[in-house]
DNA sequence: TTTATTAATCGTAATTTTACGATTGATTTA
DNA sequence: TAAATCAATCGTAAAATTACGATTAATAAA
């Protein structure tokens, strides 16, 4: 009965980290918000709010299609991003479930 | 007149990629529901639970605490680790905006 | 006072991230 | 078909992250 060392993390840590990883840096937050207000956005126009180049915008954009945060669909020349809606669904439950306000019973140590 | 370039980020932007960043790995995250779930903990069994290293627990710890969602007290030989609950208060508030359940108006385009 | 315990810091190596310009590939327009 | 447009990828450099063992500093116990 020594304390278990934990081998690995849970799944929910690991899945945790690997959202607000994807929302780590200003740039891609910039983007979720512009997507998360406009619905959908060409690339060039995301290129045009942020203050990076083409190449770092499209790799920020990669990072979060990683993440499964975002699609991207072919608009003739263009290519249209929006919010994947049923992961961003999901990243919302777990966030909000690990977010929720809390109960402090008693006052902490520090 | 065309698409004014944003020079820099929101701090709102700034703010949440900070507080994202500092959940970005599985064992800060670890460590947080520790936190959250006890109330307080000395450093040494926040080790015993991470399958990490001791200087190394000891640096994410360092990062929690400059992201200021932690705080520590010298507790005789240990240091006892909590939650700081003011700044935890605000990333709840600010996340549980930006992750609040959104409407989706019309089906996206991808 | 000496020894033991605890956690921070130092030094270091390997990996990852961030950013850019240049190039490529795909599609549209002339 | 040829030229133009748009975004992904390549190549590269600089910086940051992650991890460890060793050392240090501070307190407690013997």
């Amino acid at each position: 009965m020594g304390a278990s060392k934990l081998i690995n993390y849970t799944e929910e840590q690991i899945l945790v980290a690997k959202y607000a990883k994807a929302l780590s840096h200003p740039a891609r937050m910039a983007i979720m918000q512009l997507l998360l207000a406009k619905q959908s956005c060409i690339c060039g126009d995301i290129v045009d709010e942020l203050p990076l180049s083409q190449s770092t915008v499209s790799q920020h954009l990669k990072e979060l299609k990683e993440a499964g945060l975002v699609r991207g669909q072919i608009d003739g020349v263009s290519i249209c991003y929006c919010i994947n809606e049923p992961e961003w669904a999901k990243l919302t439950d777990l966030l909000g479930h690990f977010f929720e306000k809390r109960h402090v019973k008693t006052s902490s140590c520090c």
